[in-house]
DNA sequence: CTGAAAGCGCTTACAG
DNA sequence: CTGAAAGCGCTTACAG
């Protein structure tokens, strides 16, 4: 068999109309049991493939949803886009994915694009930059949905499943005043993204609710990136007044931070004392205690797909909403465990302090 | 404008054919300079987004390959995936993207999937289990360029770009003798796959080649993630015979042998020297020395996704062939170069012992 | 439960 | 350079 099979192709030789094999193979009731199964075990002897291309054609659905995200070589965005992946298939669905690179205009390109794939939906988690916001009318005149994970556009109209950044940050910073610092600086992210705004305001937080006071030269803000982290390491080093603990936007900026203390100031290593948001997989191995704010980046990719399908298949029912997710704070110190389902391991979260309310 | 315009409504506002309409989006030279601009004014103002799907159903064309991966969360895929979703970007192409998950039936599953959706070719690693071949046979029959990535099935008559993965492991063992070691165990990956087998040759040929003899308690078979290199470095810790330096067949298997000699034999921590094939970005913060052979994984991307679109584009005048990437062996006592272009730290690579011939 | 008609929005020849 | 016809492979109503 040739391997371009057609609906017609199994209705003649079935001598019944290609309708009727159509709804066969989609389990349509009108079709009764016995041509059903005749008719497909005449596509699989054929080697049938529907072709979805018409399918989509036809009933203005692609049973596709676009994903566009900053970057995909963070371990963050990986573990979000595998759960999204999982759970579109799960769900029958599959994801046509776009890397906009923190540029703003990449990702209008792309969105542009995927409307034109006629996806049935879209997953966006925004760039660095500006944004440019001609795509989202698009979006809108279009009536495709569509939902933000993570990095956010406000008050467009559409939903979100965030983290409790503002949360986590305060969080952190709490933690470390527990352990007795009390000199704490921040790289912070930039502050055109919602999250690196989120993440300053609960550090200022924790520092003021604490009574101590906040130095200006403690918080540098830029990006999310290793260049900031070095170029911030470096910054503070010049000054000659470093703090005796650091809380870094990112994984990445920790990476960069690290490779300038290295450099510059190898002695500190031992001593200054670092939380991260966000995880790079370093716990389970390191030896220096190294602690950091855990994001549900499964849990996050999981549950903007269900929202983003809940709008798909009930357009009429769907209310857009914002959805936020809570961190935890984890450290090497904690008790790993392996989680067989997924083969990776997974700490146990610090103490009860970690979910100390009061940043809201 | 309500955004669902289609060719004809621009046609009608220009009192001109849909067909030119068509052919003077696509700059078609049949078409005048004067009314391709005129109709591409219009289809601005009036939010025209060309229907991919229509087009695709007519021209049998969809711009768009699927790329099926074992794994997204795990820096090696993530980076080439990334590589690929650029180029493809860069070539007019959209990435329809499916995990498998290590399981053959689901890889199988998505391959059928991915072939309904009519993409114009495949980019496939294949999972770490037994394959299920009658996929790839529905990819011959229907004449779809498929290219493997990394990991590849043998003798099936596609493409593929690969690792010099014999060469990487006996150049890592080989930089442990020249070290002084000779006690050297390697955590090996599962010999169904090719990878595995090619790294555990490679060991084997740089020990021979060193005389040194091959003690079997020291390779350990398993697969290639976290739970392998915790039970891996168990087993070894049971006998009570360690060696001095492992080679792990991946970064993941490297984890779990730190977690469980983290565990049960922390004094080993700074004593057993591990190099690691593949990179899981630890090298620009680790102060131990901590080497491994390094991955191109973004070349390896990139070459996949050309040699694919070769194949997609001249089918005539393809060849399927078999490409095959150098590794490097870094180490974190290299000097730390900041790519400012792709934003990260890059190694320089070890010297040029690490490309010293001979395992062929 | 089965069938005939119309159409989804494009592109591909082919004729002028 | 422009246009009219046919078709890509399905599904959606609607009629029996």
């Amino acid at each position: 068999m040739s391997g371009r099979v057609r609906l017609v192709d199994i209705a003649e030789r079935l001598h019944i109309t290609k309708v009727s094999v159509s709804k066969a193979l989609r389990n349509h009731p009108d079709i009764s049991r016995e041509t059903r199964e005749l008719v497909k075990k005449a596509a699989a002897e054929m080697g049938y493939s529907p072709n979805m291309v018409a399918r989509s054609l036809s009933s203005h659905r692609s049973n596709t949803v676009g994903v566009v995200v900053p970057k995909i070589s963070h371990t963050f965005f990986a573990s979000a886009i595998e759960a999204i992946q999982q759970e579109a298939t799960h769900r029958g669905y599959g994801i046509v994915l776009a890397v906009s690179n923190e540029n703003a205009a990449l990702e209008r390109q792309h969105i542009d694009r995927l409307l034109s794939m006629r996806v049935d939906g879209l997953l966006v988690s925004v760039s660095m930059q500006a944004p440019d916001l001609s795509a989202y009318e698009r979006v809108r005149t279009m009536r495709v949905p569509l939902v933000f994970f993570d990095r956010r556009l406000e008050n467009l109209g559409f939903s979100s499943v965030t983290i409790d950044d503002r949360q986590g940050a305060y969080d952190a910073v709490k933690h470390l005043v527990g352990l007795g610092y009390t000199r704490i600086g921040h790289f912070a992210g930039s502050s055109h993204v919602e999250i690196g705004r989120r993440r300053t305001e609960g550090y200022r937080a924790a520092l003021e609710e604490s009574g101590i006071p906040f130095n200006p030269d403690w918080l540098i803000e830029g990006g999310f990136d290793e260049a900031h982290g070095y170029a911030a390491f470096q910054r503070l080093h010049e000054t000659g007044n470093i703090p005796d603990a650091i809380l870094t936007v990112s994984f990445p900026v920790y990476l960069g931070l690290r490779a300038a203390m290295l450099k510059h100031a190898p002695r500190l290593v031992d001593r200054l004392r670092i939380v991260t948001f966000g995880e790079g997989g370093l716990n389970e191995i390191s030896t220096y205690p190294h602690i950091c704010v855990r994001q549900p980046a499964r849990d996050l990719g999981q549950q903007a797909l269900q929202l983003l399908l809940e709008a798909v298949e009930r357009p009429d029912q769907f209310e857009p909403r914002d959805v936020q997710l809570r961190t935890d704070l984890i450290s090497s110190e904690d008790t790993f465990v392996l989680n067989e389902e997924a083969g990776e391991w997974r700490a146990m979260p610090l103490d009860a302090a970690a979910h100390t309310p009061g940043a809201r």
